[in-house]
DNA sequence: GCCCACTTGACAATCTGATTGTCATTTCTA
DNA sequence: TAGAAATGACAATCAGATTGTCAAGTGGGC
């Protein structure tokens, strides 16, 4: 058992420095985010959400939290949050009389956009202050070390228990 | 008003990749480190605590909160978790009859030592994996974006409000 | 075609994290 | 020293996420 603290090696410093920096980063993402979608009453889950449904069209709560590797309660309880401002609605499901579609409303449709063009131009703004080759750099350092950092996970819990979602 | 989505600028969109990495990887940070230190019924927030503790001495609540710019009452709830564990003490405070001092117990300095090792050989492990040179580019690209939105943001708020804690 | 297993929605309870508000007491300063 | 600010102790609230349960719908194997 390490009682006293070993001195880590250089690189794992580095990487440490560069963990910080990730988890202060997005933390500043999100209040930035906040700050932007002010007084639209959607958060960041609920965009979540709406982008899904952006990107792959109408689909049903366990169909999202599953591609979303969250809870269906959790996804459920976004969805009626999303409904009663009628960013969504739920259609029938022509493949399940009780698993109805969650599908944008035109207005959700027009709000998302509006958020992502806010968005966009916040990131078209801080852009111009960072090389290009750098923050492709970056995404891609982050990208390898999320990946490591799921099969460093996967491997621990697989041998050790056989979590199952629901 | 923005109807329809304009496409992104082709900066904007790199940057835009960078944020949804960072995301993911604190997702997978925090996965992680409940994997890393289950059974040590130590959370994120009890650790950024024991942390500060570690770093910086004895301090009060209401200086850890500044700190942390988070609400005294926030921390306190974190100090009472970890004051039940004992791995935090509170000593009277000479500056401060009210305010007691918060220490790391012996219990404290070895839990969050051997927190802290094991940390550093996955991160040992990880780094491996990367240049060195990429992950000194990643974090300062990540430091910067943290600035930049930092400032944009306190230029947004204290244009629009005072806003004060507590 | 029927039965059983799986899926699904609807609740409920719980947990962490974080905030705001209040109130009495203590500390500090003008 | 009097009043303003800081502090601890609660309480209430919120978002996010999980687990568990139950009744009802769905679908596959026989």
């Amino acid at each position: 058992m390490t009682v006293t603290a070993m001195a880590p090696t250089e690189p794992a410093r580095e990487l440490e420095n560069l963990t910080l920096s990730v988890r202060a980063c997005f933390r500043e993402l999100g209040a930035v985010a906040n700050t932007l979608h002010q007084g639209l009453s959607v958060t960041a889950a609920m965009r979540a959400v709406m982008e899904h449904l952006a990107d792959h069209g109408p689909q049903t709560v366990p169909d999202i939290a599953g591609a979303k590797r969250v809870s269906r309660q959790n996804i459920q309880v976004r969805v009626d949050r999303l409904s009663e401002r009628e960013l969504v609605e739920l259609r029938p499901n022509p493949a399940h009389r009780r698993s109805a579609l969650v599908a944008l409303t035109e207005h959700g449709r027009r709000t998302f956009a509006a958020m992502q063009g806010s968005e966009h131009k916040l990131f078209a703004e801080l852009a111009s202050g960072l090389p290009k080759a750098s923050i492709r750099t970056a995404r891609k350092v982050l990208s390898q070390l999320t990946h490591d950092l799921q099969t460093w996970h996967s491997d621990l819990t697989s041998q050790t228990e056989g979590k199952e979602h629901d």
